[in-house]
DNA sequence: ATAATAGAAGATAAAAAACTCTTTTTATTT
DNA sequence: AAATAAAAAGAGTTTTTTATCTTCTATTAT
């Protein structure tokens, strides 16, 4: 569905959503371990994040990544968008440049059910949403 | 959301579907022509989906690939699990190994529907239904 | 026998993922 | 202020995975 890139942005997003606030924040080492991510890897995707004004961040003793109001506000499709592109928002599912309401591919409108489903889902969830989720214990970020 | 390879091999037996029946065959060259994907590449995804029973082949002069009655009940579904495995019935869409209904990630939930939707769509369409529904001309496997 | 075709194995290329190292920035300490 | 140390930013490398191509073998209709 999501590349690893992605995989690893959403889950880093969230966990700094619900670690930090515009006075505390958090290091990609913590960040990495929290979500079961390549350390060094989630450096550069928190860089890119970052460079796109998805989450804020600090150089410096006690620097580290955190998110404002504002970033709380961020939804998954703006992250997907972030790293993934808009691929799914407009690729052909058979990977056909040419598919198009007026020239479908056979499954087209299948596809276009599934995937309006799939959009609305991810534009309408925010990474405030899953803080408060979280605190109250539910969800879990890590493998065990 | 599906790999190339699979994406080859759902347009691939939608052609074979429509261009055949138990007495003419199509060969990859032309599998291929019609469908925008690379002849060789193609070949050796039609040998797993004929080794899977996906479709049928017959080498020698004459020879290609064709379809029974029972392989145009294929689903969708049927392909992509061919090809791409069951990872979209069973992985997390973040990664998570340990994720579950009793220890959901924090999109569990969310993407539940999205994926139920997904897996209805590609387990209710067959390659049947494409084969009629090309008959008509209305949808296209090329580009331009 | 021959030629056309799929099957199989393996080589090569390209892309994605993961890791390493160096540089820059900046808060803190002296 | 200057020095130090912590941390992100950035560049570059290696590894792994996915995609593609090549070559050879097996089968079969003519």
């Amino acid at each position: 569905m999501f590349s690893k890139s992605c995989e690893y942005a959403i889950k880093a997003m969230i966990f700094i959503a619900q670690k930090t606030n515009e006075q505390t924040r958090v290091g990609v080492k913590e960040i990495a371990n929290n979500t079961d991510t390549p350390e060094h890897f989630t450096a550069k995707i928190l860089q890119e994040l970052s460079k796109k004004k998805l989450v804020q961040s600090m150089k410096g003793p006690n620097g580290g990544f955190f998110m404002t109001k504002k970033n709380l506000g961020s939804s998954i499709a703006d992250i997907v968008k972030a790293i993934d592109g808009d691929g799914i928002y407009k690729d052909c599912v058979l990977g056909l440049k040419a598919c198009s309401e007026k020239n479908p591919c056979p499954v087209h409108f299948e596809f276009k059910e599934v995937k309006k489903n799939l959009i609305s889902m991810i534009e309408n969830n925010n990474i405030g949403t899953f803080k408060e989720k979280l605190e109250g214990g539910e969800f879990f970020l890590k493998n065990k």
